[in-house]
DNA sequence: TAGTGATGAGACATCGATATCTCAACATGA
DNA sequence: TCATGTTGAGATATCGATGTCTCATCACTA
């Protein structure tokens, strides 16, 4: 049996992504063991495909970066009103669900080049918020990076309630960006 | 040397507030030797005062219940306008500092009555948002849940800047609140 | 100063997780 | 059917962390 390199592409894809859902619901401590079995395949095997802890864990925020600078690419953030940015770029982060949700419980230890995940994925947003209060399309009373942080924070939180399955793809979008721009409180 | 029980008790909130300080900043990985060591006590010495790894996790979401469920019931969150009453809640977790920011890390595994902690707790601020959606005060198309989620996300959130020294705690409290109840738009 | 008790350093056993290896069973293609 | 290559299960070595123990040292007190 040669089996194709594309299926074993495949396999691999696949066990990322069980193990991207298995890390983003029980954070960093989940073992090798724990995720061969979600994945459904054998101990020895998932070493087959992933020859180390570090090996899979890089593979993981590798698919993620790559996901990610993508949909950021893609959003054109710095081509668009603020309202708009903001909503995209929720958008793509919510889209890439677990992934992203992993690679925010492991922490960039093992992201190949933080510094380019930085450029591609966290510093156009950055940009985008930085321009809103140039533009006084949000509140100076606060440090930019601070308004990061915060939309970054309702982001995550987000991403988790729809992954828990109590907040759908679509509200979660427009509640980010609605309750970082607006608040809660009726106007 | 007949060391006074309360002296020893001294030691314990000593080592209880260096291991929340610790647990807050590196996660839930940090080991029994790191913990001694930013502690300034040799290994034994913590197995001395807390036999268990175990024992002092517990040990240090009891202290932070008794923080903050103290602090919750006296900032009497059902007696004031929902505005002062989030201020308020803000404020007392921000007060916690690391204590609820290690809890937050550590999950509620090591919680010896979950329930009592989410009733003396959570619960308040959930009422306090229950409340103000029934008032008309907070928007009506969000369930309450999830306006309680993204009021904990920034305020976790602003309790690590300020455990990083990006933000002040005056200003933390005025962010979460303002942030929250009217977004970072200019009205 | 002598005695009591706490401390720190280090040795040690144990446990769980990582990582390697072998082997029987199985699936696919010739 | 046969050959090849993949898989899962299990044995094993290794490693780091937990937890236990001893002992020399040191601080305080009588």
């Amino acid at each position: 049996m040669v089996r194709r390199p594309a299926l074993r592409d495949h396999i691999a894809a696949g066990i990322l992504d069980t193990a991207a859902a298995v890390l983003a619901e029980r954070g960093e401590s989940v073992s090798m063991a724990d995720i061969a079995q979600a994945a459904g395949v054998g101990r020895a095997t998932l070493y087959r495909y992933f020859p180390t802890r570090e090996a899979l864990l890089l593979g993981l925020t590798r698919a993620a970066f790559e996901e990610l600078s993508g949909r950021i690419a893609a959003a054109e953030l710095d081509a668009v009103p603020l309202r708009e940015g903001l909503a995209r770029a929720a958008r793509a982060f919510i889209a890439a669900g677990s992934r992203y949700a992993a690679v925010v419980h492991v922490g960039k230890t093992y992201v190949e080049d933080p510094a380019e995940f930085d450029r591609a994925v966290a510093e156009p947003v950055r940009a985008l918020i930085r321009r809103g209060v140039a533009d006084r399309d949000l509140r100076a009373d606060v440090p930019a990076e601070v308004l990061f942080e915060m939309f970054t924070a309702l982001l995550e939180r987000s991403l988790r309630l729809v992954d828990a399955g109590r907040l759908g793809v679509e509200q979660a979008g427009a509640v980010v960006t609605t309750t970082f721009l607006d608040g809660v409180a009726p106007r």
